[in-house]
DNA sequence: TTAAAAGTTAGAGCGCACTCTAAGTCAAGC
DNA sequence: GCTTGACTTAGAGTGCGCTCTAACTTTTAA
């Protein structure tokens, strides 16, 4: 096929590093890769699709070893068990909305907090200094 | 006071290790605690509070560097520099809603494959198998 | 009074996810 | 042909944020 991409092409693509690749083949996550007669690697567009959900995963914070569980799944059974790698996304899903509830609730306290600033450095400028508190601050 | 409460009392109240009080301690995070005779460390309510706070910057990815700049800005100027404070919770306000975005950017993908492999489910259950497909699964 | 539990410190160790190095091979341009 | 840069591997190193250990003291409950 025309499109068969250096690894360093490929990083380019999907702005992992060529020694971040390498290592991805290492641990099981990329099947592995074409080679070249030189021995070089070949990436394919299939490949190159594989590593951006990669890292869509890895980006949602899932553990490598989980996604070495998702990709072993998915090279041991290519047409089948996907009954296993939807739950396993599943359970994925609920970690991530739990991470973004989490998120946006400890970000309302930061919120909070800039809002109090601002009152606090409104008070200096009026009264040039603030009233003791024994509030944290 | 009467609320003074033990290391342990604290780790259980905040959910931090009592190892880890100790280290937010010594790296700068927590100003020196109270020390009962004996040496043992004594927490009064406005440390819990602080220590509340800064779990949430943690729990929003604050790094620890970023932690003790605040940290220090606020022991050295308590009444004080809550122009800079702010600005340094703004960045960071930044960089959560940035990182909320990019989570539920990525979950989209996430929810797609999930419903994706629900209808491979499906065609298995009526044809017994799926029609061969280059696209990664 | 004494055993067990909880506290102290300085410093070592760990798990994660890369990230880099060394020593060598291969490819592309002058 | 030769240099420069890209590629290969195995394995070592790094930074982060804890987490644990060893050796010791203090408190608490039986």
């Amino acid at each position: 096929m025309a499109t068969e991409l250096t690894i360093q092409q490929v990083a380019a693509a999907t702005g992992l590093s060529v020694h971040t690749l390498r290592y991805y083949e290492r641990c099981g996550l990329i099947a592995s890769i074409d080679r070249a007669a030189s021995g070089h690697r070949r990436y394919a567009a299939d490949d190159i699709r594989w590593i951006e959900f990669l890292t869509k995963l890895r980006l949602t914070g899932m553990p490598i070893r989980q996604m070495q569980q998702y990709a072993a799944l998915v090279r041991q059974h290519p047409d089948a068990a996907f009954g296993e790698r939807r739950q396993l996304l599943i359970a994925h899903r609920q970690a991530v909305l739990q991470q973004i509830r989490q998120l946006e609730e400890n970000l309302a306290v930061i919120y909070w907090k800039i809002q109090h600033y601002s009152k606090l450095e409104a008070q200096v400028q009026t009264n040039g200094n603030v009233k003791p508190s024994n509030a944290p601050v």
